[in-house]
RNA sequence: UGGGCUGUGGUGCAAUCGGUAGCACGUCUGACUCUGGAUCAGAAGGUUCCAAGUUCGAGUCUUGGCAGCCCAGCCA
């Protein structure tokens, strides 16, 4: 906890906080929000504004708001805001008591829409869309002004509170703020600030017919919050023109708002849309499918809220807009599963071995270390017995010269246990390898040579008696392509799912000290990779995700020769 | 001659007042090892978008180009 260590580099943002609390901006506060729309799942993009939010807040010694931009109830359910709750709880971030929803601050947003309309600021408009649209100009065109662009304020107000009442249908008429209809910036063409919408509310039920617009919205949100500095994405820089407008009209507390460029992850891709479309069509199996770069779907993949963490720091934050390397959300995960996980021998795909000269009811316990990179989790006892099973893939009838396992003859450790040397391969009538017959050197228990002799692979196994039945099921990539949007014409995203994100393995044998476990429990399955207990998981049908394999040296060898 | 934003190894970010372009991931070697993991040591990889200018000296300052992204929802 010294600050010994040279000044850490700040980020942009970081540098603007540091310059307004030098002018004594605000009093010097700091106070952020992450304000999310609750229509879809958080994902690892949202993880980025989560901890650039809350982040931001306790580098500073301020507080960082939760608050739902609930301002569409035609696309907002309250499942998402349950999750999207538990999401950033999970990531281990505290909103307190600060728990907000634009919903709660319809009533002052109507109050200032008046505000406006009695300064000649708003009016209420009968374009209908297509109308609108068209008068709306172009990017190199001014738009031109709506007839009702004049109406007297009297008629304004009393047009404004019947839409409140509900005298209009969907779409009438718009409640508009009076700006220019030839600004650059088209957000500052007349936008719309209030929309007639017969839509339940989540939250406020039936209460309202008109429900704001974003633009006038979240501003305003903001500004009621006493929110210090309003970070969101590049695609806002266009409306913070527009937010500064009303709050100053207004003559309110103005936020200031930074814009970074949001996540972009190879292999995967962020739009709720999207993703919502995945989901609808049942191409994964809900939000919460380990293969979603969803942060539900991280969870129940085994990602640890602190690797995420991690990955958000490393990644930094800047405007230009690029693509991070998966790779690198993985490094995260494994460089802290590697320093967590405990070690567990399991067999994904499991032959037969036989130790003819093991006594037949022989059960020895042997001691296993169950994490070498932590002393303090200390030691389990593995059985051993005449009848174990390997990994299919640690037998080669043929082996090449790099290939470091079981072949005919040759000699290998079982971890813990014993050398072992292959002396048949027993085959099928299809000639496919059914069982191995290896004899034990009774002299290298534990798995080492009193006579020094060396041996050039250790494989994992496990008791046929003892071991545990599991069903596995191997994630891959989402998407087989690098950048999935990427489509050419008559395509679609979906085209570039990847066939194999998803394999299922039964049969699968892990040693029996797994036994008591719980959904969300993890461990490295030694040379196999890192898994966890699925929510699918019962007492008599354990299922395992894998969260990620091991770096594989001898995959890398094999990958190359094709 | 619409507005806004952005250009630094393959990728993501750094570089204080203008002073030898660094870090991480990835890649490739090698060492070590009872996980082909981890760890350790090392290597390759840059016209800092381009051009001109200022300066003893420019990624950084000036001017002019070029490229990419965003904006014409009663979505957020």
């Amino acid at each position: 906890m010294t600050d010994e260590q040279p000044k850490l580099k700040l980020n942009f943002i970081q540098q603007i906080i540091d310059d307004d609390i030098s002018a004594n901006k605000n009093d010097s506060r700091v106070h952020t929000r992450f304000p999310p729309e609750p229509n879809g799942y958080l994902h690892i993009g949202h993880a980025k504004s989560i901890c650039l939010n809350f982040g931001l807040a306790d580098k500073y010694g301020g507080k960082c708001n939760l608050r739902f931009d609930d301002t569409n109830p035609s696309k907002e359910e309250i499942e998402y805001v349950q999750s999207i709750k538990e999401d950033v709880a999970w990531l281990g971030f505290d909103w307190e008591d600060r728990l907000f929803f634009a919903s709660d601050y319809f009533e002052q947003f109507y109050d200032h829409a008046v505000t406006l309309i009695k300064n000649g600021k708003a009016f209420v408009c009968d374009l209908n869309l297509e109308d609108m649209r068209q008068r709306r100009g172009t990017l190199t065109s001014p738009g031109q002004e709506s007839p009702f662009r004049n109406r007297e304020v009297s008629e304004n107000l009393d047009l404004f509170e019947r839409m409140r009442k509900g005298e209009f249908a969907d779409g009438f008429c718009t409640l508009r703020a009076k700006i220019d209809m030839a600004a650059a910036n088209m957000n500052m063409r007349d936008p719309v600030m209030y929309r007639v919408m017969h839509a339940t509310h989540h939250r406020s039920s039936d209460d309202w017919c008109i429900y704001p617009m974003y633009d006038w919205a979240h501003g305003l949100e903001d500004s009621i919050e006493g929110i210090t500095h309003s970070i969101c994405t590049l695609e806002f820089e266009d409306h913070r023109p527009l937010y500064d407008w009303f709050l100053d009209q207004l003559n309110l507390h103005h936020p200031q708002q930074v814009e970074f460029a949001r996540l972009d992850l190879n292999y995967t891709m962020m739009s709720k849309r999207k993703l919502l479309e995945l989901v609808q069509e049942g191409l994964v199996k809900g939000w919460d499918d380990p293969r979603l770069p969803t942060i539900s779907g991280m969870r129940r993949r085994g990602y640890p809220p602190t690797a995420i963490r991690e990955f958000c720091s490393r990644i930094g934050v800047a405007k230009v807009k690029g693509v991070v390397d998966i790779a690198l959300l993985q490094h995260c995960v494994r460089d802290e599963l590697n320093k967590k996980a405990p070690r567990v021998m399991g067999v994904l795909d499991p032959l037969k071995v036989v130790i003819t000269n093991f006594p037949e009811d022989l059960v020895e316990e042997l001691d296993a270390i169950n994490n070498p990179e932590d002393p303090s989790a200390g030691t389990r006892k593995v059985p051993f017995s005449r009848t174990l099973y390997i990994e299919r893939g640690d037998f080669m009838e043929d082996p090449p010269r790099k290939f470091f396992r079981l072949g005919p003859g040759r000699e290998v450790r079982l971890r813990y246990g014993y050398f072992v040397t292959c002396t048949e391969a027993i085959k099928n009538e299809a000639g496919e390898i059914t069982e191995l017959r290896c004899t034990y050197d009774p002299a290298t228990k534990g798995g080492d040579s009193p006579d020094g002799r060396k041996v050039k692979g250790t494989l994992h196994w496990v008791s046929a008696a003892h071991a545990l039945d599991a069903e596995v099921r191997l994630y891959d990539h989402l998407f087989s392509v690098e950048n999935p949007s990427a489509i050419s014409d008559g395509s679609d995203f979906k085209d570039n799912l990847n066939p194999d994100s998803l394999k299922v393995l039964t049969g699968c044998k892990i040693e029996p000290s797994v036994n008591d476990v719980r959904p969300g429990d993890g461990f490295q399955f030694e040379r196999n990779g890192y898994f966890c207990v699925d929510k699918d998981s019962t007492v008599e049908r354990l299922i395992f995700n894998r969260t990620l394999t091991l770096k594989d040296a001898w995959a890398k060898i094999q990958k190359k020769k094709k």
